[in-house]
DNA sequence: CAGGTTCGTTAGCCAAACTAACTGTGCGGC
DNA sequence: GCCGCACAGTTAGTTTGGCTAACGAACCTG
């Protein structure tokens, strides 16, 4: 069971990858996915999230600035320290990816017959439950 | 449905991938994978299914070579090809990675309870049949 | 058997990661 | 209160891995 689960899970995986090509190199948006889901965050705390040395950080997060994904801004409290969140335009782009992965993948679910999808559907709580625990 | 299958599916194979960890690089690994899944090739044929341009794979498989998990030999009948494939030593660290992979998976399979199991089983033929369609 | 085609490799370039070293800011001991 | 140390981020320089362009060897066709 497991090794069938790895199988199609990884399958899945790199055909919906092929989907989501944007102009952005993968650690591009990789980083500026984290920074989406966690928020405003200093660049340390990015680097360590995308385990990723701090020079590596500044060149991607440099990048994705100058296309107005995500803007970067001193810190008042610590002047060290520069926090980097996403703008609308970042938000956006991210968004348009997830969609056309969905709409890609949603054809798919199309092609399948009623029961199948039933069975998919109850299943689809425990494959959730599966990839929340503690990420070890 | 869709998104919430894109983004369990996504985490999975994330997380997967991080137990996967051997001392090769990503395109080693999947051209390795290749080679292996489709039995002896030509470097042409195996570029073409890495989607990657000819120099790099000269590159990837003398690497592969070096560390005795691929063999390279001229084709007999056309020697201007060479032929590629896997040495026992290169099927053995697939092999080894997959069962750490599927060590992992089935001790989270384990903390799942019996009623998730089973609706998990039930859906396992059609997350296959999912991924199994021609990849578009 | 001469010309053109195909396969793989070599040469040279570019992007992206790393380590080492530097700048500027905060903080704590004397 | 200032002096020295610690910390966040950047700059400099190197390494790695991908690419395109050009090449040599082998094959095929007229």
């Amino acid at each position: 069971m497991a090794a069938r689960l790895r199988v199609s899970a990884t399958r899945l995986a790199r055909l919906l990858r092929r989907q989501g090509d944007t102009g952005l190199s993968p650690s591009q948006i990789s980083a500026l996915t984290s920074v989406e889901t966690h928020g405003p965050m200093t660049l340390g705390a990015l680097a360590e999230h995308e385990r990723v040395a701090p020079p590596s950080i500044t060149n991607v997060v440099a990048k994705l600035e100058e296309r107005g994904l995500v803007v970067r801004w001193a810190d008042p409290a610590d002047r060290r320290v520069t926090q980097v969140s996403t703008t609308p335009a970042g938000a956006a782009l991210l968004g348009q990816v997830r969609e056309r992965k969905d709409v890609w993948l949603a054809a798919r679910l199309e092609a399948l017959d009623n029961d199948e999808r039933a069975r998919l559907a109850a299943a689809l709580d425990v494959i959730d439950h599966l990839t929340r625990v503690e990420q070890t």
